[in-house]
DNA sequence: AATATTAATAGTAATCATTATTGTTATTGT
DNA sequence: ACAATAACAATAATGATTACTATTAATATT
């Protein structure tokens, strides 16, 4: 993989956030520093900074986010707003050694949280 | 919710198969005996169908599956095959009461998981 | 039973996120 | 410098799903 400038600052801008970015939500933000960057070269760095470990990508609905923290954590996806915010659940109180689930060999188990955020529960109340 | 024989034929091929189909599954199932009927029909009444909670759908990567077993259950997906197996877990088991995290209310909690299934895994044995 | 109402249909066009293609540009090794 | 080619910008294609429109058929009303 060389170099590129445009590799560069979506590296950059995807560790810079926390709020779970889209495709698209990068390429408007990389193209205030580069603005004629291509909504396909955000896709296809996007893609090779995943297979490089560098983000990850996890999945919302019809499209496709990124997170710039690689360290393995849930998700929590407000159902009001549509923010994502990470969870912090010791794994270890909730999945307890899965290695197999009848003969199956299980290699990855992922928890996904939905419901009213802090936000948006803040606001019921106002009401 | 009128009458119509292509939704009864479509919520008979779902509850008769394990397999969580796709819509385009269900279209050349229900074409067998339905020759002209629509793919937007299949489309439109797969999700007429889960508005009324007759069946569930279940996202698996860029698709939507279906799913005749309303009891809630989790899945087991492979990444070698791609089959979608129901898995029976005692929930309470692995999920805790999870009212909150932090200050966020949390009103659904899905467990998802991956690996290599039994018959891949007897697959592979055999090389 | 005939007629009226309108939900549901078949056929097809549109949408939307993502990927592929193509000709050009820029990075890297010699 | 120069050659090799990864990465680029621009744009076309893809694929799952939804929307539109004229027609058909299920149910209600006479
Ligand atoms: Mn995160
Ligand atoms: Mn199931
Ligand atoms: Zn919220
Ligand atoms: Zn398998």
């Amino acid at each position: 993989m060389r170099y590129s400038k445009q590799r560069e600052e979506i590296l950059k801008i995807i560790r810079n956030t926390n709020v779970h970015p889209t495709a698209d939500w990068v390429y408007e933000q990389v193209r205030k520093t580069i603005p004629n960057i291509s909504l396909g070269t955000v896709y296809r760095n996007l893609n090779q900074l995943v297979a490089a470990e560098l983000i990850l990508s996890i999945k919302d609905n019809t499209v496709v986010r990124y997170d710039g923290n690689v360290n393995p954590h849930n998700h929590f996806k407000c159902l009001r707003c549509g923010n994502v915010y990470d969870v912090e659940i010791p794994e270890n109180d909730f999945i307890p050694q899965i290695n197999r689930i009848g003969a199956h060999r299980v290699t990855n188990v992922r928890l996904e949280l939905e419901g009213i955020c802090a936000d948006c529960v803040q606001k019921e109340k106002l009401n």
